[in-house]
DNA sequence: TAGATTGTTAATCGATTAACAATC
DNA sequence: TAGATTGTTAATCGATTAACAATC
């Protein structure tokens, strides 16, 4: 027991300067870490190797050491990983602990089902509001956010220092609602439209949902097996 | 005019071989293509060179070539591809006009905007019934969607010859859901709960959404762009 | 100190890009 | 036939894995 105190107490003095393009596809299994790091750290569990890790989710202990170098020496040689700690380390990487503001913009089915989730507070990201162009939702509340008029929205991003737009309408509208809310200093859309949503703003950045696109993944892959096996027969 | 048909006649002559293992990088952008393709069609173009979809798409021509070369020869020397051929063969690929079958397990928020969109009938796939534990819902009809209790989604799957399982439960539900529906032959899983599904039987298929995950990548990426903004001042 | 396990460099593997011969 | 553009091979680039010295 006291050597864990003891060793934990050495994490994290060496200055955290992250590598400096760290590639996406490392940025992307962030999220991941810290998943398995909340369930482990709900589990009670103190400390882990990245064999131990390598086993529960299924990546080589080897990439594993490789991701977390590329933010900072977060293990200790011949200890491994303090859970706590490289918890919260991801959790700051991953910008939990900013509280950002996010906007809903088209209040149809799927912006009500994210309105109702506890996804973004969750993560540390505020719903303020929603807003669409239908006179009969506009002024109500759906699930406690508020419902504005889109003629509203560069205003309120603007008083509200606004950093993400989620875009739930329709693909005709998205780069409408875009250049809306870019120029009112949204610093992030996250676009659930059907389409490739591109900026000519670098500073914008966009993160394209394709639920549409994994479908049709599913359905390939399904073919495929199926072929597959009545080749195999 | 006549060029085109004289040509577009010669089309899918070479029989269709897909390659042993086509790469998972190469079978996710498939479906970008086929959007892309339907867009032109609309447009009503007829003909297109890897070297103009590649402006469109920002994927260099090489990889295109490469990319549709997976499955067979699509295009033709000096002319480039034909739409219209391109279009069908994709969707073929995709698997859009199997007609599978799907349920929905879970009448939540999001599990009724997805029955509420017209994203499973557009790509082939029919949404034949939602299934829940709680009895207020059980019996009536969401968005036209039934929705029977999960007592009986076994035997529904078997009976209706179900092909893909949609989970939109919450994640300690997942595998006991998985586990009955896969028994029932069920042959893959859209899975939105937020952890990795991973199941024994290697035939049937997983594809996981992670919309919290996005949104975390997202707000990493935010969170970067800024601290670089502030470092260059 | 000895054992364990990281951090990091080097080797491998796979995916993307470039080049060009084949051919429409 | 000449021009255009694919299909395909070879070169490059990047990401993953293996190996091991550093060190707790």
């Amino acid at each position: 027991m006291e050597s864990i105190d003891k060793v934990s107490g050495t994490f994290g003095k060496r200055p955290i300067e992250p590598k400096a393009n760290v590639s996406s596809a490392v940025i992307r299994r962030l999220p991941r870490y810290h998943r398995c790091l909340g369930d482990l750290l709900r589990d009670g569990k103190l400390r882990i190797s990245s064999a131990e890790l390598s086993a529960i989710m299924d990546i080589t202990a080897s990439q594993i050491r490789q991701d977390l170098n590329c933010f900072g020496g977060f293990g200790q040689q011949g200890y491994g990983y303090n859970i706590k700690f490289l918890y919260n380390k991801i959790s700051e990487l991953l910008g939990v602990n900013e509280s950002y503001n996010a906007v809903i913009i088209g209040a149809g089915k799927l912006g009500r089902a994210l309105a109702a989730t506890h996804m973004f507070e969750r993560r540390g990201v505020n719903r303020l509001a929603m807003f669409d162009v239908d006179p009969t939702v506009i002024g109500t509340r759906i699930y406690d956010v508020p419902v504005y008029s889109v003629d509203q929205l560069g205003d309120f991003c603007r008083e509200h220092n606004v950093h993400i737009g989620v875009l739930t309408v329709p693909k005709e509208a998205a780069y409408d609602v875009a250049s809306i809310i870019t120029e009112a200093g949204v610093k992030g859309i996250w676009n659930f439209a059907n389409m490739e949503l591109k900026l000519d703003n670098p500073d914008v950045i966009v993160e394209n949902i394709h639920l549409g696109d994994s479908l049709m993944t599913l359905c390939y892959e399904i073919k495929t097996a199926n072929e597959k096996r009545e080749k195999d027969e």
